[in-house]
DNA sequence: CAGGGTAAGTGCTTACATCA
DNA sequence: ATGATGTAAGCACTTACCCT
């Protein structure tokens, strides 16, 4: 138990918990499986030996059922002194009330492993299907990001031509001006350029990246 | 009769107390 | 203080019984 020293005894429960649930990440949780031993067969109860009959397993009664529950309700542990008194009661044994509540935690465990699985489960699932949205998301940014490559290529093109025709080294206003203002419009970026929500590059700072 | 639910048996571990 | 031993309680696994 050298793993669990520093935990209370509910964080080791919900450590053995989780182990059982993703073996994976808490492998250390997981009781080790040695040979298995096997084990000692109990012998059937049908009317008992020597003439001694053994008390016959019988199904609690609803109301002894109800008080039990009411105090799993409370408290899922049982000390002695409650037991007892529960005991006392309903006319039980000790002993039977510390096998209903040994049984009951087990159940109740069970269930909430269920649980957990399921919640687990439908999260795994939302998970896989926003994976998809995303990559198909940047399928089409990239598609977005190669046209928006090929358009500056071909506008560099373009103004190199323009350049080269020109009698001036320089680019003149007019020359910008009149294809590349001109053709598209300053609203007209947008469908050529990709912006992201979160812009790095503000107001026309982009424009400084190609003159 | 089959199968599910559950009371109870079994084997093991752990925590705690007592004693030499 | 420390290690050995006993005991009670908890858990996982299993069995057997009851009921539908």
């Amino acid at each position: 138990m050298t793993t669990t020293m520093n935990l209370s005894k509910v964080d080791q429960d919900h450590m053995v918990l989780l182990s059982q649930l993703y073996p994976g990440v808490y492998p250390q949780m997981v009781p080790q499986q040695g040979e298995p031993k096997p084990r000692r067969r109990r012998k059937k109860n049908k009317g008992g030996e020597n003439g001694v009959t053994v008390a016959k397993k019988r199904k609690l009664r609803a109301d002894q059922v109800n008080l039990l529950e009411m105090n799993f309700g409370n408290e899922h542990k049982l000390e002695s002194e409650r037991k007892d008194k529960l005991a006392s009661e309903l006319g039980l044994d000790p002993r039977q009330v510390a096998v209903w509540f040994q049984n009951r935690r087990a159940r109740w465990k069970n269930k909430k492993l269920e649980e957990e699985y399921t919640k687990l489960k439908t999260a795994h699932e939302s998970n896989i299907v926003e994976k998809c949205r995303l990559e198909s998301e940047v399928l089409k940014l990239k598609e977005q990001l190669s046209e928006a490559e090929k358009e500056i290529q071909r506008l560099t093109e373009r103004v190199d031509g323009v350049s080269s025709n020109s009698s001036s080294s320089t680019l003149s206003m007019e020359a910008m001006d009149t294809p590349f203002l001109g053709e598209f419009g300053m609203e007209g970026y947008g469908d050529f350029f990709y912006m992201p929500e979160t812009n790095y590059i503000h107001g026309m700072e982009w424009f400084n990246l190609y003159v």
